[in-house]
DNA sequence: CTATCGCAGACATCTGACATCTTGGGGCGC
DNA sequence: GCGCCCCAAGATGTCAGATGTCTGCGATAG
């Protein structure tokens, strides 16, 4: 028997598997791969393609909606669907959009990351940040300094880490972090935790991150950062344990 | 109408957009973070739903696949539609395994945020890893020294950080390392570069890495597979360099 | 008590039609 | 001749209805 179509599990669903949805995901795949349709490439109309591949055109649009929300393909009303340009920061901009429904038991996973990707990026952005994006930072510590509101602070804050890590200038590693980050970003936790006594030591740290950027000091911006994402951690974990505990079954 | 429905730029395609199979995926997301829908939840059936929300079947299942697709939605054919369990690492894998449609001038860019992310992870791993993983470990590379088809090779060196990353108990780690390294693993690429000359000091790299874990040393496991990947960097860049520009257009 | 059969429910898919938006060209006025 | 406006073609967006097929569970017979 040539195709059994045995059932694979159907893991996380993609790849050509038993309906004809998955296969019609599993071909355009293919063809995207192939370099039959490029990056750019406009792709032909849905009645066309949906003939090509053998299915009608709502079962064509579901295989095309999964795509476009891989961020694969960009489906202009009125216009046509058009291969995007693929850049990493894009499929992976798209991965992390999905990110934050993730169960909050992940919230210690995610901090991990963080400990792990901001030193190794600050480092990074040490060796490539010019005057102008240090400027910027010290402008945004400044600001911190000033606001009250939790959520605007957080929001600062974030910015403040997105813009090092940007600075180093590969956008994949800023995606990935950015995947993450908005992950602990949520701010009904935050607000809950925010309390004056924040700014005291965040303020000094941020300081030393900035400190060592401007230096161009790739060992100490990576110590600076792995203490500062490492203390944020032990700050919010002694807050979370008893929290924890109140909402455990 | 009471509803104007205007159109706020369509970002990405996700939230609650123009159309109304966007505007269901976000009031479907919200229904999930909101805990209505919680993890292992089953849904009502697609007409209940489509009705709820004021759609078509055929536009809710757009909605519905989508979810799927990103990981958040499970549907068994059959039976039902249910949430998935959300675990960060289910939606990881779900759309990151797109990622090796991305456009080939983000190799440099995926190495380097394995330099940052391996050497993190490895140190990790450093003080988490069991005997029977170490084992398992130097298995592999035994086994290594011993094959000689590229693509084994290639994907039993994967497995061997795959292993150790694994080791270190973070499984959104984990995803988020894969998603990176399966991009650079891609056979086509290496198959034409691996030759016998890698082995000699990959071999010697990946017994430090190994004798750095057996130790529980973090420092020495950071370093260690720092510098692995470091020189990984550097063969692969001497070797693609030229080949870039001779399939330069 | 167990194993098998059958039915109800749920997803899978198709056919066909209509609505709406984008785009580009033709007609009109200047 | 040049520029603006309008409209028609094409593409996606959405819907309605109908039928196939599989899963899961209860009923029934051994």
């Amino acid at each position: 028997m040539p195709t059994k179509r045995e059932r694979p599990g159907r893991g996380d669903g993609n790849g050509a598997g038993g309906s004809v949805v998955d296969e019609a995901i599993g071909r355009l795949r293919k063809r995207i791969e192939s370099g039959e349709f490029a990056p750019g490439h406009r792709l032909p109309p849905e009645a066309v393609l949906a003939a090509e591949l053998e299915l009608s055109r709502p079962s064509l649009r579901e295989a095309v909606r999964a795509l476009a929300m891989a961020g694969v393909l960009d489906v202009r009303r009125g216009d046509g669907t058009f291969v995007t340009d693929l850049h990493p920061e894009r499929l992976l901009s798209a991965l992390g959009s999905f990110l934050d429904l993730a169960q909050d038991t992940g919230l210690e996973e995610m901090l991990e990351c963080r400990k792990v990707l901001e030193p190794g990026a600050t480092a990074l952005a040490a060796t490539r940040i010019d005057d102008a994006a240090l400027d910027g930072l010290l402008e945004r510590i400044e600001r911190m300094r000033t606001l009250q509101d939790p959520e605007e602070l957080v929001r600062e804050d974030l910015a403040f880490h997105a813009d090092i890590v940007a600075a180093a200038g590969n956008r994949t590693l800023s995606s990935l972090v950015s995947s993450v980050t908005q992950r602990t970003a949520r701010a009904r936790i935050w607000r809950a935790l925010v309390k004056s006594d924040v700014l005291s030591w965040t303020h000094q740290q941020h300081m030393d991150i900035y400190a060592a950027l401007r230096a161009r000091d790739s060992l100490a911006a990576f110590t600076a950062a792995g203490r500062h994402v490492g203390d944020v951690e032990l700050w919010v974990r002694e807050r979370l344990d008893p929290l924890r505990e109140r909402t455990e079954r």
